[in-house]
DNA sequence: CAAACGTGGGT
DNA sequence: TACCCAAGTTT
């Protein structure tokens, strides 16, 4: 708690008067997510939505274009639903009991404990990334990353060893502490607070801590998509969810390449389990069809877009990069 | 419990 | 280039 006060991070922009709000949105986006691909994300959504209230009452495609770009995105339907759900369930203002929380839509044990340690400043436990690198090394435990038993070692040493006094100092100072200093490659130890108490130092095994996670060999995929494009429109389909871009718009995609279509383009996207190869295809009408998660076929809300408003609208990344990309290639020729 | 769920930064 | 993985949660 003295390092994390001397040494720790006090300037994001999340910790500027801090309410349970602010707090819950800056802990959502940070999920899976750096710092610093946060922190743009973080201040524009607090202008847009700067309440509760204004983002229960927010349209999902509005919440959705806000999050465009940073991923997961049921991150942002979960967190609309929760800001109804804290209105409906708790009259608008955040519950202070950990059970109540993870209740939350989105809210799961880390987000629970950092909401009450950070917004409520009570005892809230924490353990992400950051904490299970630093205690796994601080303690010199092994395990199987993510087993239950491993986490459960890890949940346990953090609710013994968060004080129930001042509990946002601890828990910021663990986050930071790992963040900044038993960093994943070429950790600072000269610079550690805990250093002379570290089982993982003292035996010469921070490269093994914590164990590395087995891989997973990582699918590659077709996907085809229908390019409909009447006078400076472009024809999208709103994704349905749960599945991969759930309620982002995106062209339409189709169970199978078209008979005698002309390819307008492909592209290749890297996911975390899988790689796509997109192949998109001319077509001379709105396909109104599309393919679902489990591979079945349903009609989905469809809309033709101003090509010049796209900002406004949520769509997937790659999407939105071929759709531009191929704007700009037919401008020049 | 494994797998789904996005995108981008760092080495 | 090819990984790893980041303030995880849900199914």
């Amino acid at each position: 708690m003295q390092w994390q006060t001397q040494h720790g991070r006090h300037d994001l922009p999340w910790q500027q008067s801090p309410s349970a709000y602010s707090v819950h949105v800056s802990e959502i986006m940070l999920q899976q997510t750096q710092v610093s691909t946060v922190i743009p994300y973080f201040e524009r959504w607090m202008q847009r939505f700067p309440s509760l209230d204004a983002l229960a009452s927010a349209s999902e495609d509005d919440v959705m274009a806000q999050w465009q770009g940073l991923g997961y995105y049921s991150r942002a339907r979960n967190l609309r639903k929760a800001a109804a759900h804290v209105i409906a369930e708790h009259g608008g203002e955040y519950p202070d009991c950990l059970q109540a929380l993870q209740a939350i839509p989105g809210v799961g044990r880390y987000t629970a404990g950092a909401i009450r340690s950070f917004a409520l400043q009570q005892y809230g436990p924490i353990v992400d990334g950051n904490v299970k690198r630093l205690y796994a090394r601080l303690f010199g435990i092994d395990g199987e990353p993510n087993s239950s038993a491993f986490n459960r070692t890890l949940w346990q040493l953090a609710e013994q060893l968060t004080p129930h006094n001042a509990s946002h100092i601890y828990s910021q100072g663990v986050l930071d502490l790992g963040a900044t200093v038993c960093t994943k490659s070429q950790p600072k130890c000269s610079e550690c607070p805990v250093q002379s108490e570290c089982v993982a130092h003292a035996t010469g095994r921070i490269e093994q801590l914590p164990n590395p996670k087995k891989k997973r060999e990582k699918p590659f995929r077709v996907g085809h998509f229908s390019w409909h494009q009447p006078n400076q429109h472009i024809h999208l389909v709103k994704r349905s969810s749960p599945g991969i871009w759930g309620g982002l718009w995106c062209l339409p995609e189709l169970p199978d390449a078209p008979k005698d279509a002309e390819l307008a383009g492909e592209f290749i996207h890297q996911f975390t389990h899988y790689t796509l190869h997109a192949k998109v295809w001319r077509a001379s009408t709105p396909q109104h069809l599309s393919v679902k998660d489990d591979n079945s076929v349903g009609y989905l809300a469809t809309q033709l877009f101003d090509l010049n408003q796209l900002d406004q609208t949520g769509l997937p990344t790659p999407i939105k990069q071929f759709i531009q990309d191929r704007i700009a290639l037919k401008r020049h020729t």
